[in-house]
DNA sequence: CCTATAATCGAACAGTCATTTGATTCCCCG
DNA sequence: CGGGGAATCAAATGACTGTTCGATTATAGG
């Protein structure tokens, strides 16, 4: 039988990107493989072409959303800037990231459990996929720990610093962050606020919770 | 063949419980039935005699969920205390109640997607199943903006009043929201802090974030 | 133009899950 | 103590899903 194997420009990348949208949409055990091969216009078929499975395809996006997310922090980060400055522009990177590609961020941010489940049910047989998997994803917890830590460390070092008032940083730093991963879930492009605009707003929020 | 009818002892409102546990552990499509049955004892096909389907379910453990929320929030917004100090209860509370219970408040978080989801995969051919769960489903989301609207009312009004500084209260009362809900990730029974301590902080937080 | 490799597909498989059904047991009320 | 509704169960059903397999088509390099 003759078939339509149609545009044949679909690379990794796409896939990706697909499967982030997707996630965003539905979340993670509510996606599948049909959904993600048809906004590429692919057959669930084609995905393991690029992809073991669908864990490992997940976990891809997650690991590609934290690693933008991660460099714009460490340049800011490695700067010279005052620790008021850095986390002004420590926050409006996030900010941006989230309402610029609301599908990475939210995915991040909402599909970190099922991430965990998967090793729980242990249905893969497959041992060398297993292993592999596990080892990734301990990988990314601990970037993810790292992530977290660079807002912390500045909020520290600013209280140090005395550019902040003394504060519970552990605390107030999750508190940021869930403020920031929220946005991912009500923000709206072509809202009221830009995401730029959004961004202003939370600098101006934390400072003034910092502020001495 | 014999059966083992066991307990009977459990009611409609300790399967409400349970599921609330599982969701908080697996996420709505990661939980089936049997794991909701399972937390009491009791076979998949059992629930049924308590709720109409596993929507219906999850949407009960929602609403109680809300509903707790909103009636202490209701209660401060009755009172007559300055603008200050009713945010201060409300944030309070809310915190009280996402680290008291963090299965209800993370459900509540994390499984509304899951909810927006079911009308979109209208596999329930029943038309009236169908028909009173996309009812009850709005009714939900009304009352979930209803419960936005008290923290943003508050802060307008203190921002009126002249108590707080001028900020976009919309965009400051859901960064406040997300900080919170996302606490029910990250916060553990028995960590540094208990859950009135963590409810200290972000009053701390917030105050200084609002202050003039 | 030819061939090897990459990319895709349709079809089939095995597993899981929500839900239904009909029978069985529990327990309260008369 | 006996009958009826409530609660429970085991088993079967039907749908869906991740994944595999073999066949088919695209494409780049010689």
């Amino acid at each position: 039988m003759a078939r339509k194997p149609a545009d044949q420009s679909v690379d990794r990348e796409d896939i990706l990107w697909a499967a982030a949208e997707v996630l965003h949409r539905n979340g993670y055990e509510a996606t599948t493989m049909k959904d993600i091969a048809a906004q590429v216009n692919l057959t669930a078929a084609s995905l393991y072409h690029h992809f073991k499975n669908k864990d490992f395809l997940l976990l891809n996006v997650l690991e590609v959303g934290l690693d933008l997310t991660i460099e714009k922090l460490e340049n800011i980060d490695a700067s010279e800037l005052s620790c008021v400055e850095k986390l002004s522009a420590m926050i409006r990177s996030h900010v941006v990231s989230v309402t610029g590609n609301v599908a990475v961020g939210a995915a991040m941010v909402f599909e970190i459990r099922a991430l965990l489940n998967v090793s729980v049910g242990a249905r893969n047989s497959d041992e060398s996929f297993m292993e592999e998997f596990v080892a990734r994803r301990n990988r990314f917890f601990v970037r993810r720990d790292y992530y977290e830590s660079l807002f912390r460390n500045t909020v520290q070092a600013g209280i140090d610093a005395g550019e902040f008032r003394e504060v519970d940083a552990a605390i107030v730093t999750r508190a940021m962050l869930g403020a920031h991963n929220w946005i991912g879930v009500w923000f709206k492009e072509g809202g009221r606020l830009s995401g730029e605009e959004v961004a202003d707003v939370m600098v101006d929020t934390w400072l003034a919770a910092l502020g001495k």
